[in-house]
DNA sequence: CATTGATATGAATCCTACG
DNA sequence: ACGTAGGATTCATATCAAT
């Protein structure tokens, strides 16, 4: 594997994803895809073109009779649409095939482009996860007074399949948020100050360069560690620099040489940042113990009491592990749901066995097991 | 014209706009809207069913008290995209034409179906004028920790065409909006509590009530008084309801008789509330008066001598209105950016006359021209 | 009457590991 | 791949009862 961060994709063979790990191939985005092999890529962040329709060329008659008046069927207007459908829906092949089955996929675009590739998308099978608004702080204002100031862009989040098994650390994000569940509005600023990467004269060197707060989130919320993250449209790349401080691995494309200059500076001082959000420490879950194991292990008892946490005999344990309350056996979860009036319950939570006249609740016992089994 | 607020659209001719001014008209919303004529409405507010495509099972609450019955009626069942697509462009295309040449149209959604939406509209030759986040307060959370929790939905706000002279209340949003300009992202709750129109059991009449504030906001913003909205997929009325609050007029398709008749309680109910937002007081523009026209009405005269508001000299005044500065005739814009170092400025209120040994805003002779042309 | 607490509910593409 | 059983998961707001 050659040691260089920048790979020229006419040079190299690419086939292989474990040759690209923590690269940027220099190249165009869909040949340098297409080079890929299937379903190797865990996440991929797309910050595509845009296709601002700036300029006036496009639903301007060509024979300068005038503006244009809106009759349904006039095929000139369609023919830029229609090129930048195409344009995406190449990539978007691409990015699909690569993908791991269980992979997820995130799209970033403004209101010119984002249902042009929101509709690609469904059509292609990505199934939507959220719609994410990233909400700006410091929006650029509306200088004519003549509309809403835009002050927001729109991030999709698929899966490949409806079926997928996506990724989503859930509690990382809840933690982060304070302790309520993150939401698919976020509220963040835009890239400048020192973060914004300048060119020799000290203007930006990227029109559209991305805050880091916006990648770790993503990268957060949606990867596990040592996970490949693929940007097909490096730029200068904050994908790459983001992955690398929380420990993922990335890929970059860009056919810029002053954006891969850039993006190779900034990755290489790019400082690791590893820590319990990074390592989902948050997302930890209980052990999977049932409460028959629990009786092969000698833990619980057939016709042990099992109470509630104020001490009152809710029902004994029968031998598949149910509780009999005198009128029927039930799981944990039904009979606690039943005393509680609820229509479902984590019966770990509810109940608890007396040893050594405490009270002991059957979820640390499942966790004192865990341990000792871990332990062995 | 009939006095019934509810017509029958089986039973009445509805092809002249002005015999169902007012009215809701019961039907097919399809039917309904091409039996109207050519360029008739003014605003559209479109809330159409969403296809959310929620699985059949039921969803329980997290916390075990019961179920969570979102929109599982029957009006949002789709066989696939195609046929959802399908009754979109049908709908879509009778607002296009129904609308006149410099109308609006609104249409809300979410991210199951707003990618479907947006896609056909632009490929129709609506432009987007913005996407508007309804950013909820309070939205339901997602019970099972799965993903973020779906805090949004979309407007899309279009143009008829590209070059629509749409209305747009800039000063009256950026004074509701605290004297800020307005924004694409709006914070609102979701409608609950007394303004959630009931059933006679105390259930909700509608699954999807929209708030009323989302309505006033919309209405406000791009409506003139006594202009005709048009509400496709009435539901509750909540559009009516706002436009008779605001001195607008409404039309509305709906095919419920129990929603029709909630509307139809409500509008009646519904007080007027016109004040300085509604009446767009906050819009006045400036007069049309140009330089050389405040010449030939001797307000101004050729030679004459125009100062800053200090009390400077800058320049003399040329036969068309121009200045000069000694070196060169320029507008009073050009003239005025060029002392003040800035690229662009508006010249009527930068320059002053001597009139009486007191310095008079050229600004103000022309608001006390035009006051006088207009009393003539 | 004011405050506190219990209960109800909203456009939702809402579980997953194991056999 | 598919069925099944175990088991993990919620926030802001409105209403109404209780203190």
């Amino acid at each position: 594997m050659s040691k260089e961060m920048v790979i020229d994709s006419i040079q190299t063979n690419i086939s292989c994803i474990d040759q690209v790990i923590n690269k940027i191939i220099k190249g165009d985005s869909i040949d340098v895809l297409k080079s890929f092999e299937d379903n190797c890529i865990d996440v991929i962040f797309a910050d595509p073109p845009y296709f601002m329709q700036s300029t006036d060329k496009v639903l301007q008659r060509a024979d300068g009779t005038g503006e244009f008046r809106g009759c349904d069927d006039d095929w000139d207007k369609y023919k830029d649409y229609a090129e930048y459908d195409a344009f995406c829906m190449s990539w978007l092949r691409e990015c699909k095939r690569i993908l791991k089955k269980n992979g997820s996929i995130w799209v970033i675009g403004s209101f010119q482009n984002i249902y042009r590739i929101g509709y690609i998308m469904q059509n292609m099978g990505f199934w939507i996860l959220n719609d994410i608004v990233w909400s700006k702080t410091n929006p650029t204002p509306n200088m004519s007074g003549t509309r809403f100031c835009n002050a927001h862009e729109t991030l999709l989040w698929c899966s490949k399949y409806k079926n997928s098994k996506f990724t989503f650390n859930y509690k990382t994000m809840k933690t982060l948020n304070g302790g309520k569940q993150d939401k698919s509005v976020w509220t963040l600023g835009i890239c400048q100050g020192s973060e914004r990467l300048k060119d020799g004269n000290g203007n930006k060197l990227h029109s559209t360069q991305k805050p880091e707060d916006l990648l770790s989130k993503i990268i957060l919320s949606s990867t596990k560690p040592n996970d490949i993250i693929l940007d097909p449209f490096f730029g200068t790349g904050t994908t790459g620099a983001i992955a690398k401080k929380y420990g993922r691995r990335f890929v970059g494309i860009e056919r810029d040489d002053n954006y891969i200059a850039g993006a190779e500076k900034r990755i290489k001082q790019q400082q690791e940042h590893l820590d319990m959000f990074s390592n989902l420490d948050f997302e930890v879950k209980p052990p999977r113990i049932s409460m028959s194991s629990l009786i092969s292990l000698n833990k619980l008892y057939i016709g042990q009491e099992l109470l509630d946490k104020a001490g009152n005999v809710i029902g004994v344990l029968t031998d598949n592990g149910y509780v009999n309350d005198g009128e029927e056996s039930l799981s944990i979860h039904k009979s606690s749901a039943k005393v509680l009036k609820l229509s479902n319950n984590n019966g770990w939570n509810f109940f608890y066995i007396s040893r050594d006249g405490k009270l002991v609740s059957i979820n640390d016992l499942r966790y004192e097991t865990a341990k000792e089994k871990h332990n062995d």
